[in-house]
DNA sequence: GACGAGATACCGACCGGTTGGTATGTTCGG
DNA sequence: CCGAACATACCAACCGGTCGGTATCTCGTC
């Protein structure tokens, strides 16, 4: 359990790129193998069967992206307004590349496998879930910090995450990022409109 | 091409059903011919393949959504402003009963096929990016009339559907429409913000 | 209004390939 | 020599799609 058998390893990658790209019932297990240098015996010796993989793959992804965030430059600032501000600022730079670069794995399986797979589903769930709980935190300090009470802190971070998740749809409609970013522009104009003093008792940034 | 063939019918409506629900690679012909009442043999007689249904579908889901939008009583307004906030009362109002039967046909296409199935990607562009500029004209009179300028009509037509499309995904994630309603909430917040008025001049409404 | 020719709508057996999954090795470090 | 980590060969079910055939309708001709 500690160290993680390179064939799981490069079949969770596969996995990755190629759900990422074609969905998930869309890929095959024939796919992952050739893709990840493997064979099928590989396969099913470390998966019981695709639904596990599917399930790896979207605990890899919350682990790779809990990493990604938690050692992201935005967490610096001290005021919390500015630390979520600047966590959109880092995730419209994040969009960049082809678009199964920049999409979410599990936003993509889950819209395919809800109704028909309880536990990717619910890994899914627990990865959006998750991450939004990091940002739950720094909205609820300062929420307190500005006095800003017309809402809950939890449904804000999951709004922000509805609206990443409906970017990359977009980006996926339209062929790239340009619409994405312009959502999180206004994402981003939306909570400076929340938290701006009402009173216009002087802020200093940065 | 005056009346809609039977047949060709039920195996659309079986699609919109069966796909919103499985997702479209998950979703075999045979599986559509069964649920429409209806042989293969039919099916192929209809459609070329089933790609060619699901571009059908997508077409017919901007047929029935742009009816179901163009007689909604929310255009009645005389502001411009109140019409796109009622749009939203109106989206928030169709989050009953089961996900499927709430969520978005070609939402869910275009994320699984975007980048192997461009012809039905390109159906679901339409649909989604023509829906959108129903809602930009009356953004775009709101802004005139309250002289807001600080982004385009367009951009933020699509923002309110990418906070749609992305709360359909959190509805998937978390087996109910409750979180989608509380983002069409703040998204709705967010236009009140955007278009209220600085100078406090009285507006009128309803 | 009888008739046949062609078009349309539909049927269901069938096809080759692919699917997820299994059974049985083989290899190799400890 | 045992078990983990693979490899190979194989399978039944299912996949999208084909094809020869039939039932019914339309329409021009006499």
């Amino acid at each position: 359990m500690a160290r993680e058998s390179t064939a799981r390893q490069k079949l969770v990658d596969a996995a990755l790129s190629l759900v990422r790209t074609k969905g998930y019932a869309a890929t095959s297990v024939d796919e992952l193998c050739a893709r990840a240098g493997v064979t099928k015996g590989a396969f099913f010796h470390h998966f019981a069967n695709k639904d596990a993989l599917a399930v790896a793959a979207a605990e890899h992804w919350s682990e790779m992206t809990g990493a990604l965030f938690r050692d992201a430059p935005y967490h610096r600032h001290r005021d919390p307004l500015d630390r979520v501000l600047a966590y959109l600022d880092f995730r419209k730079s994040l969009l960049k590349g082809a678009v199964p670069d920049f999409t979410c794995l599990v936003g993509t399986m889950v819209q395919e496998v809800y109704a028909t797979h309880p536990d990717i589903r619910a890994a899914c769930d627990a990865s959006i879930s998750g991450h939004a709980a990091t940002l739950e935190a720094d909205i609820a300090e300062a929420m307190k910090l500005y006095g800003v009470t017309s809402f809950t802190a939890a449904s804000l971070a999951l709004h922000t995450q509805a609206v990443l998740q409906g970017a990359f749809i977009l980006a996926k409609a339209k062929g790239g990022p340009r619409i994405a970013a312009a959502s999180i522009d206004h994402l981003r104009r939306y909570i400076e409109l929340l938290f701006q003093p009402k009173d216009h008792k002087g802020r200093t940034r940065q």
